[in-house]
DNA sequence: GTCATTTAGTTGAGTTTTCAACTTCTTTGC
DNA sequence: GCAAAGAAGTTGAAAACTCAACTAAATGAC
């Protein structure tokens, strides 16, 4: 859109941050989607599996409750149950009752799971250097961090 | 993952890189998010909905090849038609050949699709102010910039 | 203690996205 | 000119995601 004779209070965006705003979007986009595509070429994995997987793999006991587990990954409860009924499917999760609260559900990561996942892992994380890292100034990789993690705080618990 | 002992060829991310990756991840994701949510509940548009009206109303003639928004969006071929023939559907978007290649199809952008457009940029705009940049130091801010331009640099053609 | 409210999780239907197969037109090599 | 190869776009089915409605257990008020 542009912008250049109406008055508004709207704060339009000037073209500096038009182009950022461009470049973040179309970033992403094409970022996850290799990422993904690797996954899955690889190992059968998307990255919201893998996501899941990740959390998994460090909680102890390798078992977190499904509503811990959306908030982890900032997905809703129920895609977490779509997610976690294919990855049960696929031999990589378990579900198991929640010992102090009666409705509460826990996924378990099984042995399978972990192992898909360590094979899974390193092909992600060359992703996420080759693709990510290695095309940022250090300086600027941290920038990206701060700016992200602000962005978290400030809309997480605003969703849904 | 974590990684403390193996030898690997692998380079694993160290604690800070963690770090920034898992606030990208998430942050971009919480941001998408209500970025999206915010143009349904407000405009019955989603973002990928809203990106390509954007795209239209650029070009000369509101009207751009499938192809070429495809690629402007960093969407697949087949996921401009979907999303087209659904913006024709609510009346955004016509369709029409192309005059020079006989393949050629070209998405038109309606009157009635500019008017949706120009009231759903309000809302997006505001929404990338107030989630994104106001969190944002300006030199942060254009650090994510490069960087993101970069990945779309290094990722483009790698696609598909 | 019991009833109302809240929280955890699931379900299934509707929507969007992906993927592979297909048609049509263009381009290239000869 | 004409076949082969490539590019543009569509299609329909399968997969993934969203949303609203639902069950069941926990919390809290009284």
């Amino acid at each position: 859109m542009n912008h250049m004779d109406t008055i508004t209070e709207t704060p339009w965006l000037n073209a500096a941050q038009q182009r950022v705003w461009r470049s973040f979007l179309g970033g992403t986009t094409v970022l996850m989607d290799q990422l993904d595509r690797d996954l899955r070429a690889k190992h059968g994995l998307s990255m919201p599996e893998y996501e899941i997987l990740v959390r998994l793999s460090e909680a102890p006991g390798r078992a977190v409750r499904m509503a811990e587990l959306a908030a982890a990954v900032a997905h809703s409860r129920s895609r977490i149950t779509h997610t976690i009924a294919r990855l049960e499917r696929a031999g990589f999760v378990q579900r198991g009752q929640c010992s102090d609260d009666g409705r509460g559900v826990s996924a378990v990561m099984t042995d399978k799971g972990f192992i898909t996942l360590e094979a899974a892992a390193h092909t992600h994380v060359s992703g996420v250097h080759n693709y990510l890292i290695a095309n940022a100034g250090t300086d600027d990789f941290e920038a990206v961090g701060r700016v992200m993690q602000t962005v978290v705080e400030v809309l997480e618990g605003k969703r849904f």
